[in-house]
RNA sequence: GGCCCCAUCGUCUAGAGGCCUAGGACACUACCCUCUCAAGGUAGAGACACGGGUUCGAAUCCCGUUGGGGCUGCCA
């Protein structure tokens, strides 16, 4: 009889959530959608030295805000000791694993002096040491032996016995370390396939000797990805390297543009296709098309997909992924007023932003009572050079006069006065955009001055004029 | 040091012995479009780490070298 998939994502709440472990979980909750199957989210907490219970709450969100669900836990390897002491309890009874009551010093002095490698050369083994409260539990690794790893990207992988030692299973402390609980809880939550990062496949071999050790009926499925790497190509780490899910999310980053970019990190459908709907994702992605090499996290690439995604967004949508960004102006209160002003401005900042942060400040000079011009731009746009006051003074005039204060007729207008001065409308528009809004970019202008209204427009020209005026009588 | 993994443009990748003069995407450059900035369009530059095999034929298979990475914790 086959049983149902079952993966599980387990990572220790041991700092913020960063991207390689976002893009295990996403490949995890892939597989077990695509078969039907189910993703158990299960807390690495064994090690309570390290681990915060504000880091489970960032694990929880982040997984949460990818739209990563899992159909059980999260469980506490914290919560269950239980089992863990009854597998313990059976590995002593069988003879399986032996207390151990060496130092590191000793074991490291010993390694030295016998010039051999580093590593624990089973002193304690035949020593039948009763338990003492400074000794260790270890695995009996049975010798000579050799274990083999069937992993479905690597293929198999041979690890021969010598080359293991004698692991440590229980601490001093009476807590089981990370091997032991997660095979004996991968055995109790019958967990048939695991897809983690590459870096667990040295240590791999010792979990299948404790499957056995515990009398498995059968072994998981193994599959190692790739590690995610900096431009060092070093693991990505949380001491060095600054790549939590939480911070992209607070810089502006939409989850489906991430979760599209992270798939495509060691994989790709097989053709030229890089931008896919989730149920596109679980239907394509093969754990045999996923790649052996590790992948670079690369940002500026991901800033690329994080465009295209928002400006697929219906305008609604947008409006409302932005209201958060907004809401940390002083300036915003989010009024009636504000909301539909926003609304119309929306459709436009949308085709120009590749981060929801960049919102606000393309959209301040409607919102603030009045606008600062920087020195360097009153300098440069407005006093350089000398056409500017003129521009500034005569197009006061023309929309002083307008009979309507739309786009289209600012547009005209604007148009008509570069012909009759001889300028082009680019040259002409910067002063006008400065004086409005205080910055060279922005918005197209005469949708912008529309929304700006003629009274604020009337006076944010004369203040202009006034600005040039002073320094340059 | 030992064990293990990996190797196509700067980066992410396509490539399952002939469809390869090696394709796409990001970034970069130029031009076009254009009221700024974006977006968009067109073009360009840019890679099979090296050496041996196997084969009529190798980016693809094998071996070696080199390079990178991981593990080697009473961390996970």
């Amino acid at each position: 009889m086959k049983s149902t998939l079952r993966v599980r994502f387990a990572p220790s709440p041991t700092g913020y959530f960063h991207v390689g472990g976002a893009r295990t979980a996403l490949y995890n909750w892939l597989i077990a959608r695509k078969a039907g199957g189910s993703f158990i989210l299960r807390i690495e907490d064994t090690d309570d030295a390290r681990n915060a219970e504000e880091w489970v709450d960032g694990i929880v969100s982040a997984l949460t805000w990818l739209g990563i669900s899992w159909d059980e836990g999260p469980y506490r390897q914290s919560e269950r000791s239980d089992l863990y002491a009854q597998a313990i309890a059976r590995l002593i009874d069988e003879g399986k694993a032996y207390w151990c009551d060496c130092t590191r010093d000793e074991i490291d002095k010993r390694a030295s002096e016998r010039g051999g490698p580093p590593g624990y050369d089973g002193y304690c083994r035949e020593r039948n040491n009763p338990r003492a409260s400074g000794s260790a539990l270890r695995f009996k690794i049975p010798r000579p032996g050799q274990t083999v790893v069937h992993d479905k990207i690597r293929g198999d992988v041979v690890f021969d016995h010598e080359n293991l030692d004698d692991f440590i299973i229980v601490k001093s402390n009476g807590s089981p370390l990370f091997v032991l609980a997660n095979v004996v809880d991968d055995m109790d939550m019958k967990i048939s396939y695991i897809l983690r990062a590459e870096e667990h496949l040295p240590t791999t071999p010792k979990a299948i000797l404790l499957f056995q050790a515990l009398g498995a009926e059968e072994l998981p499925v193994f599959a190692h990805v790739p590690v995610l790497v900096n431009a060092k190509r070093q693991k990505l780490s949380k001491r060095r390297d600054r790549v939590a899910v939480e911070d992209y999310r607070e810089l502006g980053y939409l989850a489906s543009a991430m979760v599209n970019y992270l798939v495509l990190l060691g994989w790709s459908p097989g053709d030229d296709r890089e931008f896919m709907r989730i149920e596109e994702m679980i239907e394509l992605f093969d754990i045999d098309q996923v790649n052996h090499s590790p992948a670079f996290f690369d940002e500026k690439k991901m800033l690329h997909f994080n465009g295209v995604y928002i400006r697929e967004l219906p305008v609604d949508d947008f409006v409302n992924h932005c209201l958060p960004f907004l809401e940390s102006n002083e300036w915003w209160s989010g009024s009636v007023k504000q909301l539909e002003v926003f609304s119309k401005i929306a459709p436009l900042v949308q085709e120009r932003v590749s981060l929801l942060t960049e919102v606000s400040s393309m959209v301040d000079f409607l919102f603030q009572p009045e606008i600062e011009i920087s020195a360097e731009l009153v300098d440069s746009v407005l006093r350089k050079d000398p056409k500017s006051s003129r521009i500034i003074g005569d197009i006061s005039n023309i929309y002083l006069n307008l009979s309507e204060f739309k786009a289209e007729q600012l547009h005209d207008a604007t148009r008509s006065y570069c012909d009759l001065v001889e300028m082009p409308l680019r040259k002409v528009q910067a002063p006008i955009r400065v004086a409005l809004t205080g910055s060279k970019v922005g918005p197209p202008l005469f949708e912008s001055i529309e929304l700006l209204g003629k009274k604020a427009t009337l006076q944010r020209l004369a203040l202009a004029s006034e600005l040039i005026g002073i320094h340059n009588p």
